[in-house]
DNA sequence: ATTTATAATTGACCGCGGTCAGTTTCCTTT
DNA sequence: AAAGGAAACTGACCGCGGTCAATTATAAAT
């Protein structure tokens, strides 16, 4: 017979998120360390550990929260008609991916369900994308030939790629606009034909 | 007035690298501890950080190493001529990708030069593949309506993309070649057009 | 051969993530 | 109100990557 969880767990929980989000608003994801935020909650180390399974975890339930604010914006919107509408659609998630580079390195490698029981908030986020964009990419307004499915994994796939190259020290003579135009342009309307 | 570098320190690299391969070997690259790479190549910790910035610096040049094994092969082929053979062309280099979730990991994280004036062993091989790809699409046998630069970028893409579905507990319906295929008869000949 | 400058090596030490046996707090049962 | 048991919390401890002042080996200069 399992316990009702505790109304003082619940405030613990509360007060490591926010420490741990003050601390990040002063330093970055990257220089979050876990003594320094049991610290500012007034908790033991190990208490941490009985909340969140490790320091990513937490890390990940905060990014996911911030991935999952940006889509709230996105999906607000009215779906874009061509390929700069897209781009600028999905402005939002990009800011939050290219905000720091630990932490695209971060959602890269929480991005898949590491098991079929547990999703993680990261992961779920790229589901829920996925879905965003194929709903878009449904509309019949792009290319035809192949699923949206397909089309949004591509899509996917590309931004990941723009990304990743945007904290490249070299390809930095094209913005990560640019550069998601062009492979958009030709994943979603090749040939230029159709509008 | 720069000394020449002594034959003791090439020795003592030649060692650490030789101990790290060995436990590579034993136990994957994850498991791989510099106490136990020092242990076995007979120096002191600080030795290995005199000889390596860190411990990634190590492994990355093991792993670019064994990527450029793959690339060599690689090259030796024929040009592909279609989607199946490039796939097929490509395995070499996907089954070093693949062969442990830590090492996709890593080399995603240095997959960009991350300065201007050093670009690591990994990016090298991103840069390496990325021509390779170029000369193959630049034969004429795929879509040409947009750029080969533009065309082997996207391949890229979408490899590193089929790559994290792999190890994804979801998306298994289907296999990494299945999925890779989808992607580039779509990329490469959209319409189904051209032979 | 001796001195001298530099390169190479050493290992005690630190920072930080993560563990766990022991303690405290809370809630239910009687 | 007391007892019993489970959930929550504690902090000393460990593993491991990485640092650095001190030491030793090497080769050039005299």
């Amino acid at each position: 017979m399992t316990r009702a969880v505790q109304k003082r767990t619940l405030e613990t929980r509360a007060r490591l998120i926010a420490a741990a989000e003050e601390v990040i608003a002063e330093a970055g994801y990257e220089a979050m360390r876990v003594e320094e935020v049991v610290l500012r909650a007034g908790v033991a180390k190990g208490t941490f550990f009985a909340h969140f399974r490790d320091k990513e975890a937490l890390l990940e339930l905060l990014i996911g929260t911030r991935i999952d604010a940006a889509l709230d914006r996105i999906e607000a919107l009215p779906a874009p008609a061509d390929v700069p509408a897209i781009i600028e659609a999905l402005m939002p998630l990009v800011a939050v991916m290219i905000s720091e580079r630990y932490v695209f390195d971060l959602i890269l490698r929480h991005s898949g369900a590491a098991g079929k029981a547990e999703i993680g908030p990261i992961a779920q986020t790229f589901a829920r994308t996925d879905q965003v964009l194929g709903e878009w990419l449904a509309l019949g307004l792009f290319r035809r030939d192949v699923t949206p499915a397909l089309l949004s994994s591509g899509v996917q796939a590309f931004l990941i790629h723009v990304i990743a190259l945007h904290f490249c020290a070299l390809h930095q003579k094209q913005t990560l606009q640019e550069m998601l135009a062009e492979l958009l342009q030709a994943w979603l309307l090749p040939g230029g034909t159709r509008a």
